[in-house]
DNA sequence: GTACTTGCAAACAGTTTGCATAGGC
DNA sequence: GCCTATGCAAACTGTTTGCAAGTAC
């Protein structure tokens, strides 16, 4: 799970600088479970930094995933989403509202991901797709 | 899996057009196993119907969803891709070359869908990300 | 000082839409 | 004849890129 401080040291253990607009886009993601689009972290970044720009944002986000610190689910219509929590779980998404839910799965239900026909897999992302129980309703 | 057959008594049965381009659409999709993007639905098909439109291929691939007849997936990032197979598997998305392969994964490892939080899924996908085996060497 | 980072704007890619035409039933 | 489907172009949305200015180290 992404914290501030786990942010920062594996940052700089990469050699990567921690620029305010970094530390301010990881403070949005921090204990984040709405699975926000860029476009939402921009908007409330930018309530606090109102020079930051989109494609900060894009770097950002890319360079936080890149050193494994969020995950980038594509799962939904409306864009890339981030979840700062990189343990495994599954995410649900509702097709009415494009709402993405946590889903705790039992530990059988994550496929092994190791060399599979050849395929060496570094992540396994569990999606399911239907309507929440809000739109159900 | 995706037959002309299944394709043609399914949308006629929902009152649907069997129109040319929907047929040519079907057609390049049975049987294929290579995950194609709409772009290369459209470069096959317009091959032997060069008036195609993308838009249709859009519409089509859209309906046939709709329709239960193919899935969508939304895993790689060159666009949505189509899989004429609506059969429980898992898919393996090779983050170098962007291929798509299908995973036969354990029945065990095909979470439950029913009903988790309140949500209610109509569909499970699993997704491998990682190399293949052309690009690991 | 050097190399990395930012911000803006423009470019881009994939997708959707409006509307007139064509065609199936 | 009615209604759906098609094709084209334009519009849109999300994302990436080029480059000049700024900033951490």
């Amino acid at each position: 799970m992404l914290t501030a401080e786990s942010a920062q040291s594996a940052l700089q253990r990469a050699g990567v600088r921690l620029t305010p607009q970094r530390l301010m886009i990881v403070d949005v993601l921090v204990g984040n479970r709405t699975h926000p689009t860029i476009e939402q972290i921009y908007a409330t970044a930018r309530q606090r930094y109102p020079t930051l720009s989109l494609a900060t944002v894009y770097h950002t986000v890319d360079l936080l995933a890149k050193h494994g610190l969020i995950l980038e689910l594509r799962g939904s219509k409306d864009g890339l989403r981030c979840d700062p929590d990189t343990a495994p779980h599954a995410h649900a998404y509702c097709t009415e509202c494009n709402a993405v839910y946590d889903i705790i799965l039992p530990a059988a239900a994550a496929p092994d991901a190791s060399a599979l026909d050849g395929f060496r897999a570094t992540r396994v992302d569990i999606s399911l797709y239907g309507e929440c129980q809000a739109c159900r309703t």
